[in-house]
DNA sequence: GTCTATATCGTGATAGAC
DNA sequence: GTCTATCACGATATAGAC
């Protein structure tokens, strides 16, 4: 509780250098993960690239296992950090964020392969990153309704927007594959069509249930 | 040259049972690849499947790298002759050809989490699968794309099939994750509503460019 | 054609020096 | 807190018996 100044710079300046150290070590592993997936990325390449050996590595993580879920924690944590200083898009300026997310993402492929390799991964029977996948989609679904629900008729019912919603999140990871295996795929032009589609059919939607 | 049938016989003989040998190796392949991904599916989990030592498997197939390629082209051959009976689908019939082969797939969790989980994985740095799938995306696509020529306006730019055929392929593998991550995902009423919304995209849009 | 046995390597993880 | 050294294990692949 008494926080003489010594005492705590000493508390305090090994812990800032913890905490630089293992922001590298998340990085590198983040690169290296999505170079080559959870299965085939080794603690070794990890540690390398961080500037340490393996053991360094797991003296702050423990395990390979938990070094993934920190580094899918992590990046979640930077990612919200970045939208701090804007406001966060709600409505249809969310639809017009997924495409400017899109476009941004254009220029780290390093990030998208690493997002679309381990969400792939982790279907797999004890994939370490399972549960988070299936959180974020849950979360990320949420979030996509509430976009679709600002552009969609007054009452239309729950189960459609989150049609709409799956669908547009399902695009957007199936072109990414697409893109980085062939990057003349165009996927902001894929993604806008889709969107504008959806909203097209949320729109219609509900006349065609009586009105044919 | 000489067809005696004693020589006959025992050339044939033992070809079928290998090739039958070899059909029971593609299959365990198939299932374990799927359940664990290229990277952590051993020889030995695939061989002890097939009723064999894992240096059986190589004797076939020659390594690990050659057993998935073999794997892949076995599984496009087989669908494909599956096709045989039928006429294969063009114009509007495919597009309701895909909704039928997601209402199949979902009877066929394994195969569909082979394909989803390799075709990822395929985007990683020396990974074996990388020109299988490539090329695979470029024959689907033109497919689609074929499919929705038919039920678009008749001087649609190829560019905006091509949109639509990407689309629609990027929603099918990326709802695969979402719906292995969490079966209560509608996958066949997400695609329908995709497909819908994509098709009044290519009938609205020629008139947008100068209509709005 | 399949086996056993083995070679060789890389992995994740642990123990203990400093 | 990071290192060196080492462990135990599993991987792919090869060689040779049968």
């Amino acid at each position: 509780m008494a926080a003489r100044r010594p005492a705590a710079e000493r508390a305090v300046r090994p812990q800032a250098q913890t905490a630089e150290k293992r922001r590298r070590i998340l990085d590198a592993a983040l690169t290296v993960f999505g170079k080559h997936g959870y299965n085939k990325a080794s603690l070794v390449d990890i540690a390398e690239l961080a500037g340490m050996t393996h053991a360094g590595v797991l003296h702050h993580f423990g395990s390979k296992d938990r070094l993934l879920v920190a580094v899918l924690e992590h990046r979640d944590a930077v990612d919200v950090a970045g939208l701090e200083g804007q406001h966060v898009p709600t409505g249809k300026e969310m639809l017009e964020h997924l495409l400017n997310t899109i476009r941004l993402n254009m220029e780290r492929a390093g990030l998208v392969q690493a997002y679309a390799v381990l969400s792939a991964e982790s279907v797999t029977e004890g994939h370490p990153a399972q549960s988070f996948f299936r959180d974020r989609f849950a979360g990320l679904r949420g979030m996509v309704v509430d976009g679709y629900r600002a552009v969609a008729p007054a009452g239309t019912p729950a189960s459609r927007l989150e049609i709409a919603a799956t669908a547009t999140i399902a695009v957007m990871d199936g072109l990414q594959v697409q893109w980085l295996l062939d990057p003349e795929v165009p996927m902001p032009e894929v993604a806008e069509a889709t969107i504008a589609g959806l909203v097209d059919w949320l729109a219609q939607g509900q006349q065609g249930d009586r009105g044919e």
